[in-house]
DNA sequence: GTCTATATTGAGATAGAC
DNA sequence: GTCTATCTCAATATAGAC
């Protein structure tokens, strides 16, 4: 009798597979390898590769916003961790697995495409939340533009390894709220 | 006797399929039914699909750079035309093939990688010299982070329909050199 | 929960006739 | 340049034993 495989586990690897290798790229034989299991055995634990998606969407979710400083008390505490947390991914990972998700799902996979469409929006609303209560204007749009820009940038460091473009997005992200008014 | 389908015709078709399904998602198969030949047909235009990746960037900086007008008589004019092919392709098509591409190719795929880098590096290098003709201060950073920005706005364009932020990053760029000095 | 065995499908690619 | 025929491999997934 061999100690089980835990779940968490097979999330974990099957999240590096996909923002590696993107939807189609990522196999289960791949995955099962990484976690000493055969193909087979996965099924038992998720009724499809593209089930998949969702927890490892949820998972990330869950990483990125959890234990985050309350906005009510110190908005600009709470907005400094959500983008260093995004950011240091992207730097330590050299990409986002959930834009690859994003340009990898299609309309052959509507659960992971749908999984992809919650994952941003409730990314971008967690952004919303912080940036009313700093009493910013247009937080949607500002939100939304914020992570596009932060979401750009790995565009550089997987195809240059350039770090710059992430770095500045940062400075950006950091300096909203400085003189409410000020073009951006 | 038929006709040979132009290779023009191939490579467009191609495109089409990487941008939309990456390169692992777009199959020989799938580009052979849309030209209209059998998939092994496409072996004697092209010695693999890796290679067909190269011809769709060659083609796409092509359309991107042909005929821009001069940085050195006007270099407003050059770049706002640059930065209004590049978003009316993502606007149009919901998506760049580039970004598509950078991510899904591999160390499996080097030809295809070096093609994807070369591919920006020259987006890039074009920026640059409108940027230099019009003596904006750091060109290659503005350059680089102008092309991220666009590219992070196809996230919400694919996602959930949204032009809002590629519009919001074309408005950026073409505020560019409006006032040197001031913060981005 | 994991295994062996297997089904089914589709991928990229080659050989040789026309 | 395109075709038919074929090769080889890997993909997702299921059935049933342990």
């Amino acid at each position: 009798m061999r100690e089980p495989v835990p779940i968490h586990r097979i999330v974990v690897e099957a999240r590096e597979l996909f923002r590696e290798y993107g939807y189609e790229g990522a196999s289960m034989r791949d995955l099962a390898d990484r976690v000493g299991l055969r193909p087979q055995s996965l099924y038992t634990r998720f009724s499809s590769k593209e089930s998949l998606v969702r927890e490892v969407l949820a998972l990330t979710l869950d990483d990125t916003l959890a234990g985050l400083p309350d906005p009510a008390t110190d908005w600009r505490a709470a907005w400094r961790t959500l983008i260093e947390r995004i950011a240091g991914t992207f730097e330590a990972r050299g990409r986002c697995v959930g834009l690859h998700l994003a340009y990898g799902v299609t309309a052959q996979t509507p659960d992971a495409r749908d999984a992809v469409r919650a994952f941003f929006a409730r990314l971008r609303d967690a952004m919303v939340g912080i940036l009313e209560a700093g009493t910013i204007s247009e937080p949607a749009s500002v939100a939304a533009d914020t992570l596009a820009q932060l979401e750009g940038a790995t565009l550089w460091i997987t195809t240059e390894g350039d770090m710059e473009p992430l770095r500045h997005a940062v400075e950006r992200a950091l300096r909203i709220g400085d003189q409410e008014g000020r073009p951006m």
